[in-house]
DNA sequence: CGTTATTTTGACCCATGTCAATACGGGTGG
DNA sequence: CCACCCGTATTGACATGGGTCAAAATAACG
């Protein structure tokens, strides 16, 4: 497993390399030729910095399902959710952005979700053909781009599993543990992590209904491995307990690039033939 | 919706397009050298025809979870499921893989899953490394893989609405018109399906239980809308009443890529802002 | 400080899982 | 070609996790 709460079409960069919102003048002339456009070392998020800033209060969208998909977003601050419903107004949430997020680098012609500001978001955009343009333009860029379409597909493939196949216990344990990875904070001590979206948020993403959540988080607190201050603040006590509900065999996958077998196929060239080994 | 049934880390490229064995010297000298490889246009598949085809034998795996991603592979032939098993044992069927399809396209340093052949599988292999060197090289591969990845992400994210906020008939129903979606003959008169998979596989795939899936399926042939000879022969009889089982709108996407909205953002160079209109 | 949305809790029910028995089908060997 | 056998599929009886409906408690907000 690797990121269940990892979203889908962004993906935080570990550093949230926020920018200062002075715009820095410094390496380019203008925003609009191709080659080097930014001097130093390009990321995909650097590819964003000589856009201007824009903001988006609460319930607002930056999307909607459907949409053309003209733009790609850089995620500066804040928090989103991304969702679908389905026709009788089923929502399912397919996951949350935060800050350093990438969000739409991977659609083609239309926007697959919704994206709405869950806290007051703030980020960069660029038109979709200048920001594919700029990456088909750099090697780098075009690796970069991959690994993080890459991820995104892991973490699918983890709410996927998830969904599929475990309690609602599990899945709260696991949505928590998630959150305080993303929050920096590394997995030691007693864990406050701040839960910015509201339960139905999270039942819709957890594929549960509001009182289950609820219902688990109480558990949780009961039985004394959390401990809460506001439904919005929730303070992690024994991660080892939370693990083990989450079903984390501990030395699993802390990087979620850990290769677990070391048996690889070889070409025979005297057998013509491939053999694992 | 998109595509349900689509496995992840392949995608149908629509023509199943099956190369003669025999390989087809006519074109190029060695495989190794990266320039226009295949003279013709090249697509993605076609860059593993000089490979020579292998074939793997029902339960045999072609990779396992974990592995380096060595290879990237282009089925022939046949049928394969990919799934992921946590620590206690609980299996999750991803997807399934069919002629036509890629499988690993996306990967990056190790597999995310095991894949198996369901039925005798023919296929094609190809290094990571030549592969990834022979897409780079082309704009028009770069493109066609992105878009390859796309239509993945977009299967995953069905797949993660359906396993979050559907019912088993809901789930059963949906999987039966995936098939016969992908077998080609395309939904008008009564639909004879092939499910090469067993009851197990499918259950693993949809989230469900063995009985519960044949509970549904049973359901299903009392009510008339399918009818079996053998659990792997399925005629679905009204496609009208499954579609309204599965929830499916109908005119609701038939090809995946419509714009349902119109409105997008514009630009105001006056106010300096983005609005949505 | 009142008003409203959100969260929590409770009581109840249903869909689906679990356990167990039977029936089917596909392959093998006689 | 038939009989047997074993794995898979189906069906039944029962248990239970989680959904539903409704009310109370708490938090958010003006």
């Amino acid at each position: 497993m690797l990121d269940p709460a990892v979203a889908f079409t962004f993906n935080s960069g570990h550093e949230a390399e926020i920018a200062t919102p002075g715009l820095p003048a410094t390496t380019c002339v203008r925003p609009c030729s191709s080659p080097g456009v930014v001097a130093t070392e390009p990321t995909l998020r650097s590819l964003f910095l000589l856009q201007l800033a824009e903001t988006f209060a609460p319930p607002r969208a930056i999307f909607w399902e459907g949409d053309a998909a003209g733009h790609v977003f850089h995620v500066l601050e804040g928090c989103l959710r991304v969702s679908r419903v389905l026709q009788d107004g089923r929502r399912a949430i397919l996951g949350f952005g935060y800050a350093g997020d990438l969000l739409g680098a991977s659609f083609r012609s239309c926007c697959p979700f919704t994206a709405e500001a869950v806290t007051p978001v703030r980020l960069r955009r660029l038109p979709r053909r200048r920001f594919d343009a700029l990456v088909d333009g750099s090697r780098d860029l075009r690796s970069l781009l991959l690994s993080e379409i890459s991820s995104e597909m892991a973490a699918a493939q983890d709410q996927i599993i998830h969904l599929g196949r475990t309690g609602a216990r599990e899945r709260v344990a696991t949505f928590l543990l998630n959150i305080a990875r993303r929050s920096g904070a590394e997995m030691v001590a007693p864990v406050e992590i701040d839960v910015p979206f509201g339960r139905l948020d999270i039942a819709d993403y957890l594929g549960l209904t509001v009182e289950t959540v609820s219902r688990e988080i109480s558990k949780l607190k009961r039985d004394g491995l959390i401990s809460t201050t506001g439904p919005h603040k929730i303070v992690l006590r024994r991660l080892r307990g939370l693990r083990d509900i989450a079903g984390i065999d501990d030395a699993d996958e802390p990087s979620g690039d850990t290769i677990t077998h070391t048996a690889t196929w070889r070409y025979s060239a005297k057998t013509g033939e491939h053999r694992y080994a």
